[in-house]
DNA sequence: CGTGTAAGGAATTCTGACACG
DNA sequence: CGTGTAAGGAATTCTGACACG
């Protein structure tokens, strides 16, 4: 589950975000997608997850800037 | 680990065949991807253990028809 | 039969930017 | 801040065919 297979087309239509916010969350550095050997983005289902619930704590109102400091734990390291 | 979410691109790491090999190995009714809005072959995980499984086989000499009989039973329906 | 390849086209994704607020 | 969009380019995938054997 953990292995980054998926381009952003097929994890837009898992979770039911635009492109915009997905890239706006690997940006803010919410979700961490490997790249192809061209430069797309990969994600693992574990990062649908994330991404789902990243949507959902935005949804209650949270920041991204706040997001990264519980993310922060979860991480393996870093 | 039945959700059609790979492209061909990633399968072909995956399982270290050819793209041609997995096509053909559509064509035979051996596999059965998805397919993405634009045409694009779509593989669940299930699918790639399918294609090692049918590499294996046909490296110890099994012809596509052959294996077509065995997999016929392993399909859900028809 | 199973697989390689060159050919041309279409769909997918990428980045940086302007916009709004 | 978070997200939409038009812009141009690059990488990915598709099909049908010719080839070999």
């Amino acid at each position: 589950m953990s292995q980054k297979v998926m381009s952003i087309g097929i994890v837009r239509e898992l979770t039911g975000l635009t492109e915009r916010q997905i890239r706006y969350y690997e940006d803010k550095q919410l979700v961490f997608p490997g790249r192809s050997p061209g430069g797309a983005r990969k994600f693992s289902f574990e990062d649908v997850e994330q991404l789902k619930e990243i949507h959902s704590k935005m949804k209650d109102g949270f920041h991204t800037f706040e997001l990264r400091k519980t993310i922060a734990g979860q991480q393996t390291r870093h």
